[in-house]
DNA sequence: AACTCGGGGCC
DNA sequence: GGCCCAGAGTT
């Protein structure tokens, strides 16, 4: 096994090399792609898989082509155009994000991380992807890809922790190669590796550019460690409320005597049929997060 | 640091 | 059925 800097240096050439030639061919990677189809993406990507964001993303841009267009659109269409890609609150920071863009910005998407990081939904690695994506500018993108690759290949560990440390944030930008178009590309070849190659639960490391220097390999793969469960689904409160939502979404508005028949006959429930206790918790949530409106005559519908 | 917040496809 | 996915915001 190599030397630090020496691995470290086998690693950049040996990504860097198989982006090149592996790289998907994903819209938002067009270099005629404006910052605002960046943007987009990056939100929609947000815990939601590429292939089930690729049909959305297209319609939106075709739609809303600039954050003008979308901060004018009625609240109640643009949660209707979110459609399944699900955490509709999503759809909501992002009109807000196009609103605060036209208020603060101009109307154009800024390239200064700090300002993207002030708006509504954008977090420290959407910034991060945003300026160093749309713009060019080599912030460090850490993303569960990044932390996945770099856990392994550096650490030799299965999978990251639970929670991104800033060790690990000051990790990943140490990694980083030098001459910001490299960096550029890193950030996007690394989140590649991860999600092609250096996967969660199968890596294909016989497919993998690393291998020869990896140091998880180096240590006979050894399998994670036990992690405690994730949260269940099936009649959470999570679940709950993303069928109310899709019943909002196919009948555009839901009298308040049908709300529960409504839901139901969504078929989202599974065999789950909620107390009232949950009802009525769920949809107040969703009225208090702005994702519902209820009419003078108690009617369920999407805002604006 | 731990929790909530959708949804679907795959093992 | 559990697990994972280009996370963010709140407590």
């Amino acid at each position: 096994m190599p030397a630090p800097a020496d691995r470290l240096t086998a690693l950049h050439e040996g990504i860097l090399d198989w982006f090149a030639a592996h790289a998907r061919d994903l819209p938002w990677r067009d270099p005629d792609c404006p910052p605002w189809g960046v943007l987009v993406s990056e939100i929609m990507l947000q815990q939601t898989p590429v292939v089930r964001v690729l049909p959305r993303w297209r319609a939106w841009l075709e739609r809303w082509p600039t954050p003008a267009d979308l901060a004018a659109a009625p609240t109640a269409d643009v949660l209707t155009a979110w459609d399944r890609l699900g955490y509709p609150r999503r759809a909501l920071r992002l009109q807000e994000a196009a609103r605060a863009i036209v208020e603060r910005h101009g109307g154009e998407v800024p390239a200064d991380p700090a300002a993207l990081r002030a708006l509504p939904g954008i977090g420290e690695y959407t910034a991060a992807a945003v300026s160093s994506f749309a713009f060019g500018i080599p912030e460090t993108v850490v993303d569960t890809n990044v932390r996945r690759v770099l856990a392994r290949a550096l650490r030799g560990e299965a999978l990251p922790g639970r929670t991104l440390t800033r060790a690990e944030m000051a990790a990943a930008h140490a990694a980083m190669p030098e001459g910001a178009d490299r960096a550029n590309a890193w950030n996007a070849a690394v989140m590649e590796l991860g999600a092609l190659v250096c996967t969660a639960r199968s890596p294909a490391c016989d497919r993998c550019p690393v291998r020869e220097v990896c140091a998880w390999v180096a240590a006979g793969s050894p399998p994670p460690e036990e992690r405690p469960r994730g949260q269940a689904w099936a009649g959470t409160d999570r679940h709950v409320r993303g069928a109310v939502m899709a019943a909002v979404r196919e009948h555009g508005r839901v009298p308040a005597a049908q709300v529960r028949d409504a839901v139901v006959a969504t078929g989202r429930l599974g065999a789950h049929r909620p107390e009232d206790a949950q009802w009525e918790r769920c949809v107040a949530g969703l009225l208090t997060d702005g994702l519902l409106v209820r009419h003078d005559d108690g009617a369920l519908a999407f805002p604006g």
